[in-house]
DNA sequence: TCTGGGGTCCTAGGACCC
DNA sequence: TCTGGGGTCCTAGGACCC
């Protein structure tokens, strides 16, 4: 038996835990440079379709009906995300987190517990500990768990809970037919047109369509899917953190980049970044691609080019990646368009050590070599300690927090995680 | 003026091997 | 006239997730 504990809109949930008096007011929350529209809670969600659609053309309907609007503030929701969890691993004894705002639990060995009841004292809990909202779905299968989590999202009578397997399976096949084909996990838009136009459109339909119809028609992917709706698990909890196949490192640009310098400049930064989450999960890694573009929304020249690179030894060392990554760029760039945005991947990952040396090379310059090794670790301990670029290469440029600073205009307070903005309570 | 930033898995087809 | 029967590896593209 498997839990789905999925908090309800976090990140505007996460806005109102330390702000009371925006209570019963409609909140969204927006993307870097406060792009779109990422989160939003009931009230906002009732305006009509306004997810990830671009604040600009919102901003003025939303501040008409009173909406508080939030740039995205990722160390408090970092932060309430790690207390939920830790919170509800103590409900389970295995789980899974599969995102900033879910987890699955694992009831296996507790046939007996009356999960209905269980599930509500896990909200209460939460709501109680942190302030934070959340719905709990149960059922026999991973897929069912997420199933019943959003019918209990969806039906205000279930008070966030559901557990399937408490019902008849008359009852469970009810549920199930009040859902949406495309709101199963798994099912996303492409797939569910084609099974909305051969006549399924409900989680029951897709349920009890023949298994070999799916295999022929669709994958693999969606067999297991029906398989789960039928309660037969196909996947397990994923209790360790796999390590990353490949490290994606991008932004859109503040302001348009036309000068190659600029360019270099960022690149290298991002390439970093990207170096920095590499060396965290003791990896190295032997390919490096750099995507750049223009602003493919704006009507001027259009230009969106990348180019990949192999390195001979692989490598976490930023100095090599940076140098790499910059051939990279040399290859693709053209002089007069308005660029907006740069991409940077490591992939080709594995773990140090696990290394086919080329006869030929210079090992002194790629290998592991000790010195660069300690040189980076030095620079990722005091980046750690004094804050995110406080130490950098000069290729990332001597101003880096200010040359392109991201537009958030609408934080929130770090109420958790920094001392000079803890909320303050005065007393009357 | 203004449009996010990450990831994974599966499949088909081409190139190669004996 | 006529052209087998197994494999593996790699890549691009398509689907999905948050």
């Amino acid at each position: 038996m498997f839990a789905l504990v999925d908090a309800n809109s976090f990140y505007a949930s996460c806005e109102t835990v330390f702000r009371p008096d925006l209570a019963g007011r409609p909140i969204v929350v927006l993307s870097n440079n406060d792009g779109c529209i990422v989160a939003a809670n009931k009230r906002a969600k009732a305006f009509g379709n306004i997810m990830y659609q671009p604040y600009f053309q919102l901003a003025k309907m939303l501040e008409q009906k009173g909406t508080a609007v939030f740039s995205s503030n990722y160390e408090l929701y970092g932060d309430l995300s790690h207390r939920m969890h830790t919170l509800l691993s103590q409900f389970a004894i295995e789980q899974e987190v599969y995102s900033i705002d879910e987890c699955f639990l694992n009831f296996t060995g507790m046939q007996h517990w009356n999960f209905t009841h269980y599930g509500q004292s896990i909200k209460q809990s939460v709501m109680k500990q942190l302030g934070l909202p959340v719905a709990v779905g149960i059922g026999s299968s991973k897929t069912l768990a997420k199933a019943a989590n959003n019918i209990a999202k969806q039906l205000p009578e279930l008070e966030g809970v559901l557990c399937l397997s408490d019902l008849s399976p008359a009852g469970q096949n009810q549920m199930l037919a009040g859902l949406n084909v495309a709101d199963i996990w798994g099912v996303g838009q492409r797939w569910s047109k084609r099974l909305n136009a051969i006549g399924i459109e409900t989680a029951l339909d897709l349920k009890q369509t023949p298994i070999k119809k799916i295999r022929k028609q669709f994958s693999v992917v969606l067999e297991r899917t029906v398989h789960e709706l039928n309660g037969i698990p196909c996947q397990s909890l994923q209790l360790v953190i796999p390590n990353k196949q490949q490290i994606i490192s991008s932004r859109a640009f503040n302001k348009t980049i036309r000068d190659y310098k600029n360019m270099q400049q960022a690149v290298a930064r991002y390439i970093a970044r990207a170096a920095e989450k590499l060396r965290q999960q003791n990896g190295v890694c032997k390919q490096i691609s750099v995507n750049i573009m223009t602003n493919p929304f704006q009507s001027t020249a259009q230009y969106n080019n990348w180019a990949s690179t192999s390195l001979i030894y692989p490598s976490n060392h930023t100095g090599h990646l940076i140098e790499r990554g910059k051939h990279c760029l040399k290859r693709i760039w053209k002089e007069g368009y308005e660029y907006k945005k740069a991409l940077v991947i490591l992939s080709d990952i594995s773990e140090p050590g696990i290394m086919q040396y080329d006869l030929f090379a210079d090992k002194a310059r790629y290998s592991n070599n000790k010195k660069t090794d300690s040189l980076m670790q030095v620079i990722d301990k005091i980046n750690s300690r004094m804050g995110k670029g406080t130490c950098r290469l000069a290729a990332e440029g001597n101003n880096s927090k200010s040359s392109w600073p991201m537009q958030r205009h609408r934080q929130s307070s770090r109420y958790t995680t920094c001392w000079k903005e803890l909320p303050v309570a005065y007393l009357k």
